[in-house]
DNA sequence: GCCTCGGAAGTC
DNA sequence: CTGGGACTTCCGAGGC
């Protein structure tokens, strides 16, 4: 039976096979259906290849002689076919020939004997999967036709047949087409790459898993674990006990059989799954088949040839990490919740009851802490049904914070706007999301496609962005302008790209030419770059989604206004991200020249208007990289804050009306083709301590808030009592009322010294690094130089010493106490009140006076209150008497 | 006790 | 291995 669905690809794989005796690789991609069905589509037609050329041709003469010896090279298929011209990196057209292979384990075989006899290859380190996107130009929204092999139970009624829900039947026909036994799917489609079409985004209906394993802290054994899966927004629970081996066998059933895409839980990543993996290794050493019992989460058949272990890779059917990096999970997605919270909230401090209390500040629910996790075993002896309910409240907490966070929602944007699987946006890094649309680009418009430059190649570091001085002091009305999309509108206006640098020294008056370095690209009307294309392009459909979200919202049509909003969010990051890419030294379409070229031009386009500004008279007081903060002429008398009284708010109104007039005319001004300078913001006063990237402005224009910039108050290593101070100093300088400021932080000091602030307000977190030493079966902190000389170091290995969690490049909270008897060091002890409860430590009063004297002293010192004179203490309340 | 230096983290 | 540099701050170590 045939079938044609719209279906979104979570991820993707494939598989080498014969075909009679054709060797053939098909390429699997796991799909939720726009109507919720989880697909598996079986893809054939595609053949593995590289591409070659003569590095010696000039491009001028035919084919290479010894183009015949190519198809008697090992592994390769048939004859090379001529792909046409195409301009390669050292910037010559020359002839290319595409060379088929075996199968995929087979490309780096073949590149080496190819490069060994003389061939230059290139898009030979392109994923397969990723070769089928690129090559049919799709995204991860689909339409796909094919021929219905497998129907599960939870498939549409309309595919199901005799056929189809015969399990023998399906297995013999998914073998015919490469496939590996039946899959734990709802459907399986046999499909040709003529049945593939790309569709319109939509919002997938993805399942997400998300589960928690409660472990014993004397043997590490698993005492119970729970999962909650949520499918369209319904959920199902389930809490599971027994021995330990039967809790790792129901987990693996039930997401076998719920088949997520999405597996999350909190801390994941660096606990549970590693755990599961050390645990699955202990209780069965007998056989890689008996240990998919355990773990075989993957979306594979559950057989031999899927369990076996490969060349130093484990079967496809377990989760795996390699090198240290993020896990894998064939055919799914690990999301783990601590991940996207860190990144997208920065919490102070990263437990889980921490961000829940973030997140959720009146719902007591959610945050209850009635089992001590540092005594879990005793706990599970007195009390296990308590401790059930804890594991399946901490399954749901991540399901809800993803929510809230709307990560799926981002990723599946993000995969939309860069044309990958969902997973690649998800769990992979900028080049690769650059790599889908350079290399398709490149593809079709005839530039060699060179491989990811190999090993660590050390380099001069470009220089960066500009940075301008800026005085102590408080300004009054000031200007913030903008430069829109800076980096990439240089790429864009001088056709930055590997494929446009001219690199044999001519010259041409058509050029484009760098201010400093006088680096040369050629002209976009000779030739327009690749990346700047593709720039060009992303600006216009981001563009496009901001009009759509606008269309949206008149209409009232809320799940469009999210869709097109997620989609314009995710061309903006996918833009920023391009910079980086280009400036690295590893990637494929990068030259040193082209970061620096993009740099140059920033700084030569922003110094200029900075010093233009200033010939005219006006005062800049601060700019960084693409920004400029000018003061407007407004008149000194003008009053900085809102007057209470109705009669002086006129004075006010029409300062702040002669700064937005300022503020239009200068981006009027400044604004040329290819570089927008926006009008950003109004500050009614802007104050700076001195320092540069450390700035507070009272904002007036488009919104009313406070701006901090870069002062501790934004900082998760500084203190809740530090930053609330700050802010509140903040407030009354911008205010102009300085003395209140300095009498303020005076109490402040006083009340710490006298013992009386709760120390939950002191609390200092850092992140630690450290790696598991599973040979002396103890953490590894030999990253640092001197580890004990690290205040959050030690707070780690106390909390490990407690019987808590400790997972590397989690936040540390501590609090400094009074040093230990005959240490210089400072007294430090773990935060664990968060976790266990119990008495707070007792904080160290003269360092916390200290440490506050000194930040908050640093920034009243632009008034003449230094940090000893905050540290005399007295409250100069006198000051307000009169 | 004062100063400088380097390691490390964090922010923009 | 798998986006960049500029900049500030904190802490401990070590010299004098």
């Amino acid at each position: 039976m045939s079938w044609d669905d719209e279906v979104c690809i979570v991820s993707g794989d494939n598989r080498a096979w014969q075909q009679g005796d054709r060797p053939s690789t098909v390429i699997e991609l796991w799909c939720r259906s726009r109507a919720g069905h989880s697909t598996l589509l079986l893809v054939n037609g595609l053949r593995p290849y590289v591409e070659i050329s003569d590095p010696k041709s000039d491009g001028s003469s035919g084919d290479p002689e010894f183009l015949g010896n190519v198809s008697s090279t090992r592994d390769v298929q048939g004859e090379p076919e001529p792909t046409g011209m195409k301009l390669s990196q050292d910037g010559v057209t020359r002839p290319h020939y595409r060379v088929y292979v075996k199968d995929t384990t087979k490309v780096r075989s073949v590149r080496k004997a190819l490069s060994d006899s003389g061939w230059r290859v290139t898009s030979a380190d392109i994923l397969f999967v990723q070769r089928l996107l690129l090559d049919l130009d799709l995204g991860p929204h689909i339409r796909a036709s094919g021929e219905v092999l497998w129907t599960g139970d939870r498939a549409p009624e309309a595919a199901k047949t005799a056929e189809t829900t015969d399990p023998s039947v399906a297995e013999a026909r998914i073998r015919e087409v490469g496939g590996s036994g039946i899959y734990p799917v709802d459907m399986i489609l046999s499909c040709d790459i003529d049945g593939l079409e790309r569709a319109e985004p939509f919002p997938a209906p993805f399942v997400t898993l998300s589960f928690d394993l409660e472990t014993s802290i004397a043997t590490n054994h698993i005492l119970c674990a729970a999962a909650v899966v949520d499918r369209a927004g319904e959920r199902t629970e389930y809490p599971i006990v027994g021995e330990e081996n039967e809790i790792m066998e129901r987990l693996t059933q039930v997401v076998r059989s719920e088949d997520p895409d999405f597996i999350t839980g909190y801390n994941i990543d660096n606990f549970d799954l590693p755990r599961m993996e050390e645990r699955s290794e202990f209780i069965d050493t007998e056989s890689e088949i008996a240990r998919a019992s355990l773990l075989g989460w993957g979306r594979v058949p559950l057989n031999e040839s899927e369990a076996k272990k490969g060349w130093r890779k484990p079967g496809r059917l377990f989760p795996n990490r390699e090198q240290n990096r993020v896990w894998t999970i064939r055919g799914r997605i690990p999301l783990d919740a601590w991940w996207q919270a860190r990144q997208t909230l920065r919490p102070q401090r990263e437990s889980l009851r921490y961000v829940s209390r973030l997140l959720w500040p009146d719902d007591e629910e959610m945050q209850k802490m009635d089992i001590d996790a540092s005594k879990m075993d005793e706990e599970w002896a007195a009390r296990p049904d308590e401790v059930l309910d804890y594991c399946v409240r901490d399954t749901v907490l991540p399901l809800d914070i993803l929510d809230r966070l709307q990560s799926v929602a981002r990723k599946e944007a993000l995969a939309s706007v860069s044309l990958t699987t969902v997973d690649i946006a998800a769990t992979s890094t900028t080049s690769r999301w650059i790599d889908s649309l350079v290399i398709r680009m490149a593809d079709r418009r005839g530039f060699a496609v060179p491989n990811t430059n190999q090993g660590p190649r050390k380099q001069d570091k470009i220089a960066g962005g500009y940075v301008h001085e800026v005085e102590p002091g408080v300004e009054p009305w000031v200007v913030v302008l903008d430069f829109k999309s800076m980096y990439p509108s240089i790429m864009i206006s001088n056709n930055i790209c590997s494929t446009t640098l001219v690199r044999d020294g001519s010259e041409d008056s058509s050029h484009s030419v760098s201010p400093t370095t006088k680096t040369r690209y050629i002209s976009r009307e000779e030739r327009l770059g690749l990346v700047p294309q593709l720039l060009e392009g992303l600006m216009d459909s981001r563009d496009r989604h901001k009009a759509a979200l606008a269309k949206a919202n008149e209409e009232g049509d809320e799940a469009e206004a999210f869709l097109q909003d997620q989609l314009q969010y995710a061309v903006k990051i996918l833009m920023n991200s391009f910079y980086g890419v280009f400036a690295s030294n590893f990637y494929r379409f990068t030259h040193p020249s082209l970061g620096a070229s993009i740099t140059e031009w920033a700084r030569h386009n922003i110094k200029g208007i900075i010093s233009r500004v200033e010939t005219d008279g006006y005062d800049v007081v601060y700019s960084d990289t693409d920004s400029i903060f000018v003061r407007a002429p407004v008149d000194s008398g003008a009053p900085m804050n809102r007057p209470e009284e109705d009669a002086d708010l006129e004075a006010w109104e029409g300062a702040k009306q002669t700064t937005l007039d300022f503020g239009d005319s200068l981006a009027e001004r400044f604004t040329r083709e290819g570089a927008e300078l926006e009008f950003e913001t109004a500050l009614s006063s802007f104050f700076s301590h001195g320092a540069k990237k450390r700035y507070v402005g009272r904002v007036v224009w488009p919104r009313e808030e406070m701006m901090i910039r870069g002062y501790e108050v934004r900082r998760t290593d500084s203190f809740q009592l530090l930053s609330s101070t700050m802010t509140d100093m903040f407030e009354m300088i911008l205010d102009g009322d300085t003395l209140a400021a300095v009498d303020m932080t005076k109490g402040v000091i006083d009340r710490v010294r006298e013992g009386s602030v709760d120390p939950a307000q002191l609390v200092i977190s850092r992140s630690c690094k450290g790696k598991w030493d599973s040979k002396k079966n103890e953490w590894d902190f030999s990253v640092y130089a001197n580890p004990d000389g690290l205040p959050y170091v030690r707070a780690a290995k106390q909390r490990i010493a407690a019987g808590l969690q400790f997972t590397p490049g989690m936040k540390v909270g501590y609090v400094v106490t009074e040093p230990d008897e005959g240490d210089k060091k400072l007294g430090v002890r773990a935060w664990l009140v968060d976790e266990v409860g119990g008495d707070p430590p007792e904080y160290d009063k003269e360092y916390y006076a200290g440490r506050l004297a000194k930040s908050l002293g640093r920034i009243t010192e632009a008034f003449g209150w230094d940090e000893k004179n905050l540290l005399k203490g007295t409250r100069q309340s006198s000051l307000f008497d009169f």
